[in-house]
DNA sequence: GCAAATTAATGATTTATTCAAG
DNA sequence: CTTGAATAAATCATTAATTTGC
């Protein structure tokens, strides 16, 4: 059985690209558990997929694309490092602020944690819970952005959602990590 | 390619990082802009770091050490599996109304104004914009596989978009996979 | 023609920043 | 004022293309 998984990364299939891709143009750019349970059993049919790929590729798609969007709009050949006439930046107006530092695994591996835990090919999708209404983190203009996709093939159906139950099944392994990544070379 | 490791992340020398962690084992909590200006000085011996950085790491060493203690005292060994569920935040309405400013409290942003005084102050939030364009003609880097799916009896039908938004999942961690930085297979 | 080495692309992880609720 | 979560940016690491050498 060959680890298809395990030591591997995600190699998206052309036919999950082409999707994912679609679904990026159409507007998706953050979306939920909930999304990306059904988009990650969507494509599941055509590959091997698991949910914090899908996360992981939206992600990086739109951070991505932003960046280079960026590049091209660079023309400031002739100005300084130090804007001070613009009082622009907001920096923390609001001293608070969370995170986390070395390991404690916090804000994205949360949403992943559900996500490699669930798909990946099985049925075994257990997670749906629509609680809020709206959109990812950039509101269009537009009420409701439909994503072109073929929505042939998609057993997909029963949607779970059974938003009562709060409970920690963390098995609270004190992981310490706390082991500077190794630089390297720096 | 190259990892520009310039200025853009602050590195914690294990040396700051102990002095850190003394003074929060001492007691430290919170300190004013005077407090992180000595700290800041004191660990620029040892290597760079910002007021900013001291200041962080205060709140987030804070603010881990509880959420760590908070997963210890939550075992909850009823069932698991439940992803989702948000918690609480009943707030449906994330219609991301940014529009509204909070700017009573002055406190923070007066100490916060000397600290990011020598930040770099790169680019800030812009989201919400660029969504004029959401049809993007962009092609991906990749030229197509030669996989055409066209014929794929798309009927090209526009579903909704998931109404699914902001759901927390306090499952946090318990991700059973160390990851790290381990080379395996290799 | 194929294989090893190099480079570019991209997936995966960590950190920094901001928002919202208590 | 504190805490918690979500997001975006930055970075690291591995895969895949490409180039060069036999």
């Amino acid at each position: 059985m060959s680890q298809t998984n395990s030591t591997t990364r995600w190699c998206p299939t052309p036919e999950q690209l082409m999707i994912l891709e679609e679904m990026y143009a159409s507007g998706v750019r953050n979306p939920n558990a909930s999304q990306i349970q059904q988009i990650t059993s969507h494509l599941s049919l055509y590959g091997k997929i698991e949910g914090k790929n899908v996360f992981y590729w939206f992600q990086n798609h739109k951070a991505r694309d932003r960046q280079k969007l960026r590049h091209k709009n660079l023309p400031h050949p002739s100005d300084e490092a130090s804007p001070p006439t613009s009082v622009h930046h907001e920096g923390p107006s609001n001293f608070l602020t969370q995170g986390c530092f070395q390991d404690a695994t916090s804000q994205e591996m949360n949403l992943v944690g559900k996500l490699e835990s669930a798909a990946a090919g099985g049925e075994r999708q257990e997670a749906a819970v629509t609680a809020s209404s709206s959109m990812e983190g950039d509101h269009p203009p537009r009420a409701d952005v439909g994503f072109t996709v073929s929505s042939c093939l998609k057993p997909l159906k029963t949607l779970d959602l059974f938003p009562t139950k709060h409970e920690y099944s963390s098995s609270s392994s004190s992981s310490s990590k706390s082991s500077s990544r190794s630089k390297s070379t720096h």
